[in-house]
DNA sequence: TCTTTACCATACTCTACCGTATGGAACGAT
DNA sequence: ATCGTTCCATACGGTAGAGTATGGTAAAGA
């Protein structure tokens, strides 16, 4: 072996922690989806043997488990963070189609998830994200002053709209959208989807 | 072994020939998805075995290379045939957003190539497929009377709409809307994104 | 009838995984 | 210094699936 291991880990704190284990699977799923989540291959990126990771862990589904928990947290921090703190409802809105370009590896891990979306680690998963967050346009609607029907079907196409950007984006890996095209395009989903300009 | 092998195929002439394959490996696709498209597995499924396949097939890939394609060819007819004779550009859209009704299979298939745009077989093929399906929308609202920018985004977002929905579909794959709602939401959703009621 | 051709079965190899068993090195506690 | 704990390496067994090699059979043509 060359004594070039490092590069792979910031912290090279000799010893890896369960949590080191569950970021590397985060940033592999963002990468190549959940399915490339194995055991070995997670080793040598990290510079170990799967002796490690069992020792972590009693199993692969285990590492799953705990990694889709980590994230799931993270993500309703970020959605916290990022929308709690804005008092019109419009602007709320605004920021939720913009969040897309932040908070690169949150979304194609997310990307990656609705990919698998039969998987039934991730379904259950997919299903309490979504809750949560077409919540949020909802209640940002609501405060617009729409009634609840009108507020849930909004919410719905909102949160379909974005939806299917991720999957627009996804198919073709170059953005082929110009930052240019892409600002004139969300102003137009803006202004469609939130009325009341 | 039983005799029971028969309510595998309809026709069941003696004799299998690649598109039985082809056909075959698309239901299989539209039920678990394109990874489980296994030689074995689907050999099972028609009650013969591996050697069967060698013989029309070179390989894994150029099954799917012919299914996809064979595919495509389908849809591009269904789109031609479901949308080309309807002459109000309104119509048109409308009949777009209910096509997910029928034709199931197709779009069970689509579905299922959307959760895998990584795919290097299956990305071109998406890219293809929404462009031309993005095209017959961008006609529509441009027979509207939209100009060329307009139109452009509003068959962007309509499209994303569209995809949104089939993801949202996939998750809770017991349909949570019901049919009522279905409808409510449709309503919704055309009023919202095709203007000129 | 005999041979060819189309079609399929059987029996391998090879690779990529998951998981287990076990041993070994580092290190703190006694 | 010895011992137990923590963390990791090595070696093994097991499964699933792709692809190959080769042989068998039935029907069509010569």
């Amino acid at each position: 072996m060359f004594v070039a291991q490092a590069a792979t880990k910031k912290k090279d704190r000799s010893t890896l922690s369960a949590g080191d284990w569950e970021q590397q699977a985060l940033e592999m799923i963002a990468e190549k989806g959940i399915r490339a989540v194995a055991v070995e291959a997670l080793a040598r990126r990290m510079g170990v043997t799967k002796g490690s990771f069992y020792w972590h862990f009693p199993n692969r589904d285990s590492l799953l488990e705990q990694s889709l928990l980590r994230w799931e947290k993270h993500d309703a921090a970020n959605l916290q963070a990022s929308l709690g703190a804005i008092t019109d409802p419009r602007g709320r809105l605004r920021s939720f189609f913009r969040r897309t370009g932040r908070e690169k590896l949150t979304h194609q891990v997310y990307s990656a998830l609705c990919s698998a979306a039969d998987h039934p680690q991730v379904e259950p998963l997919l299903e309490r994200v979504a809750e949560r967050r077409m919540q949020h346009i909802n209640d940002a609607f609501r405060e617009i002053g729409f009634d609840a029907s009108e507020a849930s079907h909004r919410a719905r196409l909102t949160y379909s709209a974005y939806l299917g950007f991720l999957q627009l984006q996804k198919q073709h890996q170059a953005p082929i959208l110009s930052s240019g095209e892409f600002e004139a395009y969300m102003t137009h989903v803006i202004a469609t989807l939130i009325p009341g300009h």
